[in-house]
DNA sequence: AGACTGTTGTTTTTTTTATAACAACATTAA
DNA sequence: TTAATGTTGTTATAAAAAAAACAACAGTCT
């Protein structure tokens, strides 16, 4: 019996994460292999220990992954891929249900200081994480909405969001370029050279984004780093950011070439 | 800082398969319960070591779970549940498409003596997974379906699985009763006293399915016990429930009272 | 006897959970 | 001012639990 070769280490994990251990993965990654195998088979493919295999093998079989011939020696057979997935994912699902109703209810009884919070400065890390505020932020925006940021980011991360505001606030959008279609209530400077000079330079800030004069998120990604970016409805710091945007608008406005579209 | 009462077990199992530890759950439930609050304090309310609070948090903030103000001391919020769960989700979402494939792949290249395999008789454990399995073998079946079992069995499991088949095979079923419309090409035989004696009486058997004269399955439930069942192409085994099905069949109509409803 | 299955214990290893100690800083009281 | 006290954030390390690995044995079949 050929071990095949050894199933790749992120495999596993994506299969641990799903609820199997380490040694379930391997056995069942090795009954696709070869269907019907019997312990000691799988014991061959997947190098699990002999004994192992059999306490492994009733754990699955208990999660409906695998079944059993009655013969001797007992033969197993494993769900296909396909259906194996489903199966595990309906498991979590359900525990995310009940996770989730429970959750809730914690959630709406809690104590909450928003006064102080508000004043608070909030950091955010990874990109992902970054991206989903804002868009949550931008997608609650009530009224006015201004933002700095290279297009390349907007049109990323941005540009749907950015179409589907329920409230139609107002935008102004500083950036590099633009292509396609300016939202409706959109104002967009385009400076044509020389961007960085704004807000690339030495800060590395990459994206300001002002929401109803209320909320302020500062993307900040320096090279090598994992991008990070803080969020505050602190007075102080919208006031300076408020400022800094106000400063940035007429600046460009007389030492670029500055093309404006209109949504 | 009132701890609270202490989350349920059952909440913080469910937290730990969607991929939290214990200590990250009762972390992140604490914060639920408590907005902005401050390492010390999520301590006080989790029960959570002060000194594993730093880590896992950071865990958390990694994991996109919970975000950090840079205050002295730091503060902490969490996503609220929903948004937590849909995101803890979508990492194992991920994890699933990735598993996905990779097995796919494994499982198209794998080696499967088919030969042997279809002599071999296979238990299925559980009542899911056998009702899995009889759906699927009833959704493939060509051109003949024979069951044996009790209404209620049918009613709750199979109904919408016998209308919807592709091919619409002749089914022949025999129960001890039946409630509204009979699919097409179906031929219904009630037996309206003692359908106990036929199948459910020494053996506990509770249902026996034969598809296109090929595959059967024959579940099993003795009170008390998990609900088993066998499943098989093997020859001998398939005569032998053919004969016993046609057994039945004969039998019940010379001793017991039978109605007969066509699809 | 020898090869193999299925089972049962018992280590070893790894991951989580728990405790202890410390430096940095702030607050209070003498 | 200094000493006493308390708090935060870190680090190291011990204990416990869960997984993984190994060893041994009885039964079965050849």
């Amino acid at each position: 019996m050929s071990p095949g070769k050894e199933p790749s280490g992120q495999l596993i994990e994506a299969l641990k994460s799903l609820g199997l251990t380490k040694y379930e993965a391997l056995v069942y990654i090795g009954l696709l292999q070869f269907d019907g195998a019997t312990a000691t088979e799988i014991h061959e493919i997947s190098g699990v220990p002999r004994a192992s295999v059999y306490p492994v093998l009733d754990k699955l079989v208990q999660k409906g992954l695998v079944i059993v011939s009655n013969t001797v020696p007992k033969r197993f057979d494993a769900l296909p891929p396909k259906k194996g997935i489903i199966k595990l994912k309906e498991n979590i699902e359900s525990d995310a249900e009940f996770a989730g109703t429970e959750l809730e209810n914690i959630y709406i009884s809690r104590m909450c200081p928003e006064k102080e919070r508000q004043e608070l400065i909030w950091s955010i890390s990874g990109s992902e994480n970054i991206i989903n505020r804002l868009r949550q932020s931008i997608g609650e925006a009530g009224t006015e909405i201004q933002i700095i940021s290279d297009y390349d980011f907007i049109k990323t991360h941005l540009h749907d969001t950015l179409f589907k505001t329920d409230s139609n606030p107002v935008m102004q959008i500083i950036t590099d370029r633009w292509e396609g279609e300016v939202p409706p209530d959109t104002t967009v400077k385009i400076v044509e050279d020389k961007i960085n000079e704004c807000f690339e330079s030495k800060n590395e800030m990459s994206g300001i984004f002002i929401i109803d004069s209320k909320r302020v998120l500062v993307i900040m990604s320096s090279p090598g780093h994992e991008p990070s970016a803080i969020f505050s409805e602190s007075n102080g710091f919208l006031d300076f950011f408020s400022n800094y945007w106000r400063f940035i608008s007429y600046h460009i406005d007389r030492k670029h070439t500055v093309r404006i579209l209109q949504g």
